[in-house]
DNA sequence: ATAAACCTTGGAGTTTAATCCAAGGTCAAG
DNA sequence: CTTGACCTTGGATTAAACTCCAAGGTTTAT
């Protein structure tokens, strides 16, 4: 049995996300001392590391809910629920690193066409496109060449 | 001049976001009417056109204001700092990225261990590694041999 | 002259995942 | 029997970027 701040000291996390948790539904403590202290199991130390494992892997605590209730009610659900749920995450995350890879790309072009230089930003490319388009991407300091073919 | 609602509307998006942005010292409309309508001229729609591409691009909105900030002050501004900030955007995306693709090679392991099927998740090997650890990905459905070696 | 469509303001709500605070109660050591 | 470390509660705050609301004023067209 641990109080609180053994479980969180534990698992790295604060005592605060553990009383966050249960506020929330995730994770309740077994019991509690007759003077109200918090008391968690073995088994409740293992659903904090469930939560944990599911947030490393990128579910946010109302798919974690979710998941739990689906983890202790398990002969109810079929293999292609949770599958369902890992699968849904893992569209989502793909789709999320699509976006940031559009967002690098545009980010190098704009990088690749400044000089980087101490001059003035007077006719810095990566200001002239963000003013007029992404699409052009050009220096125009005098004597610089990024970003001209 | 527009107002409020046809400058949104030529920009896809809302009357709110205007004012949203005018209350945080992004895009102030150059003019009132006397009844207190917001007026844009073409300039201000110029500087929300910039605040949109600098948000395609992946900027924070206090991001955006610093490189406003910058733009129309281009003169006391380095190449260097314009591209700095670019780079140091960059990187965070990349950081970002990075931290996707490990949710999605851990998603990946754990969708491709679970068969996906209609029987019980009772042995559902994705909640078996959540429960005990996202490097054991294997199904243990009997006759499934999703995940084995 | 009245309805529809637009605009104004201030303020509250949304989402996510905590984090922090104040005022007070509990427990073990010395 | 008093410190100090720990615990309790409820409620406020954070960041980000909107989004919505109510109550009322303005414009424009019919
Ligand atoms: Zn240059
Ligand atoms: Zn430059
Ligand atoms: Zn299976
Ligand atoms: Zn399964």
């Amino acid at each position: 049995m641990y109080r609180i701040g053994e479980l969180a000291g534990m698992c790295e996390v604060k005592a605060d996300t553990l009383r966050f948790y249960e506020k929330h539904g995730l994770l309740a403590p077994s019991m509690r001392t007759d003077s109200g202290y918090r008391m968690y199991t073995e088994q409740d130390a293992n659903r904090l590391r469930f939560i944990l494992r599911a947030k490393e892997v990128g579910f946010t605590l109302s798919e974690i809910t979710e998941l739990l209730s689906i983890e202790l009610n398990k002969s109810e659900w079929a293999c292609a629920d949770v599958k369902g749920m890992v699968d849904d995450k893992l569209a989502q995350v793909e789709e999320r690193i699509a976006q940031l890879n559009v967002f690098k790309t545009t980010l190098q072009a704009l990088s690749r066409a400044c000089c980087g230089g101490p001059e003035s930003a007077e006719h810095c490319s990566i200001l002239e496109a963000l003013e007029s388009s992404l699409t052009e991407v050009r220096c125009e300091e005098p004597g610089c060449e990024h970003g001209k073919q």
